[in-house]
DNA sequence: TGTTATACTTATCAAAATAGTAGGATTACA
DNA sequence: TGTAATCCTACTATTTTGATAAGTATAACA
């Protein structure tokens, strides 16, 4: 399905901050050169997901961004609904007639609903893990 | 979710189609006229539901079109695929990075598979149904 | 106290997608 | 041959998206 590009590097920042900080804030700088994501665009999508209290910020020197919970805790609604609500949301367009209504009742929220039901039960340990097994037949590194 | 207006305004034609045609051909008019859409916007419509093999047309005088089979065989899936196909594929927009990488592979891809199956377990029929109970307590009309 | 490294904010811009319109061509039938 | 319908292709305006730019604010540290 179609997923937009902030929410996808939203989900790729976040999953490079669980794995990459260590006591120590993770700056876009770093997510920008491993994840060749520009730099300029993860300043524009990190507030967000700040804004959600999904990460928090230190400014200055040694600053930089960390989870404010653990990984098992965040949620891909979580981080869909930071980014992009309308992904989540059930807009009707037309109501413009008694069928309009029908499949706007019975199909659009429905549907809404069973994708609703997914992104609440993935997490981003669920990525981070993946990832590692993904790995383990690998040299350990990341990037 | 995002459901392109061409999308929801094909399966509200379908579904006109369905309950409108007694052995007789609906016609774009009389679609447009019920359900408050532009008959050119449908004529933009209607043939790519053609072309998928979801309905059949009769051109010339008393032409219009009909479902090419019961509405218990077309699929939410058929319909989708017919008007935006992008909404089922699964598009992964960044190969930058092994995170990225792995969120394509572990959470887009099974995101699309949980979506398709949604709508490959929807038929028109179902919307049908679902309206003749919403009427049931009602006089008996669609528009 | 000044320099540096960082996050933060707002504005801007170009390209793509979307929604809808327009005009004419084609077909079938009476 | 006229009429009622689908069919086809192009066009346009609007919105959304992806990304960039420039400058501000803040904190650490020498």
């Amino acid at each position: 399905m179609k997923i937009s590009s902030k929410v996808e590097c939203g989900i790729i920042s976040l999953v490079d901050i669980c794995i990459y900080s260590n006591d120590s804030a993770v700056t876009v700088i770093n997510i920008s050169a491993r994840q060749n994501i520009s730099a300029k665009y993860l300043e524009q999508i990190l507030p967000q997901l700040r804004q959600a209290n999904i990460i928090r910020s230190v400014k200055g020197s040694h600053g930089g961004y960390t989870l404010t919970r653990p990984a098992e805790k965040i949620t891909l609604r979580d981080v869909i609904n930071a980014l992009d609500r309308t992904i989540l949301e059930d807009v009707s367009v037309r109501e413009d007639s008694r069928i309009a209504d029908a499949v706007s009742d019975c199909l659009w929220r429905k549907m809404n609903a069973y994708l609703q039901n997914f992104t609440d039960n993935v997490t981003l340990r669920d990525i981070a893990d993946k990832l590692v097994a993904v790995e383990s037949s690998q040299p350990m590194y990341y990037i």
